[in-house]
DNA sequence: GCAAATTATTTCAAGCTTGAAGTTTCATAA
DNA sequence: TTATGAAACTTCAAGCTTGAAATAATTTGC
């Protein structure tokens, strides 16, 4: 990936290897500066502040499949953080609930407060990082990505 | 990041976050693809395929600096995937060019014969992972994602 | 020449990530 | 029942990733 803009080649699928090495590029640039803020700025981690914003935005909790699904990464993957979360008080698992396999896992009430103020410094990075980019230019981009997500989402 | 699609915020800057969530979300969607027909088809990953890639431009090899700056990635994290393609004859370093500190590294005959074929199958997955953005739109976004790249580009 | 600063790289610990294998619990049905 | 299969998690080894510290070599200023 991240193929670089020397050479220029041409043909045929070309531009849309193109775009996909943009599309790469823009990300891990964005992804780099916000983790680096995140680190400095609150002594946090990319991952742990997606699995936080995820159970923000679920007060019953969630169950570790679901943020393994919602944020596409392996159900190992989550074990880890959430256990990480957990041992920094923002996140708590509540087992019994019928079904003795999962827990619930939701931001203590420490984690909730913490998330909304790192959620504002958040989007104030966005709003800074994407200035370039004007609020319609954004909405049109938004619907361009949308269109081809749908070819293989749903695919795994 | 990756928050969802669910409520549907607005206000001033929510529709640069909204573009930024998606823009991560595709991205990440077709990474995990091609990281897994990586592994299946070839037998490799994506970020030897990155080095490969970058040395596949420069015959004449690159220093480790060139490539982490190159790949957006840590010199340290360069060090280990370069040890790794050493160590499976696709890449060779070349100590001795003046300065001793530096190495420079290239893709042995193996090494450029093997991309050759990884790179072939990888345009193709390309094609048809964004098969729905047609030639015309690809170009179209890749132009708005350049646009703002400026932004942050060259600051850290 | 030579100390000090700079540059190129490696090493390291900690954390993230995956896919595979293992555990525990639940559901199904013979 | 009870086995057998599926589902929800966790564990694990291997590899990726970072930032900081350590090494080594070069350059700069005096």
């Amino acid at each position: 990936m991240v193929a670089g803009p020397l050479p220029a080649p041409s043909g045929p699928g070309k531009d849309r290897l193109r775009l996909w090495v943009r599309l790469l590029r823009a990300s891990r640039s964005i992804e780099a500066e916000l983790r680096e803020r995140l680190r400095q700025e609150f002594n946090t981690t990319l991952p742990r502040f997606d699995v936080m914003a995820a159970l923000y935005r679920a007060p019953e909790g969630m169950l570790m499949s679901d943020l393994s699904r919602f944020l596409l990464v392996s159900n190992g993957n989550v074990t880890g953080i959430v256990d990480r979360l957990v041992s920094e008080g923002l996140v708590a698992r509540a087992r019994r609930n019928g079904d003795r396999r999962t827990s619930m896992v939701r931001l203590t009430e420490e984690g909730s407060k913490t998330f909304a103020v790192i959620a504002a410094a958040h989007e104030s990075w966005i709003g800074e990082l994407l200035g370039n980019v004007s609020e319609d230019e954004a909405r049109r981009l938004t619907g361009m990505l949308n269109s081809f997500r749908s070819n293989w989402e749903g695919r795994e």
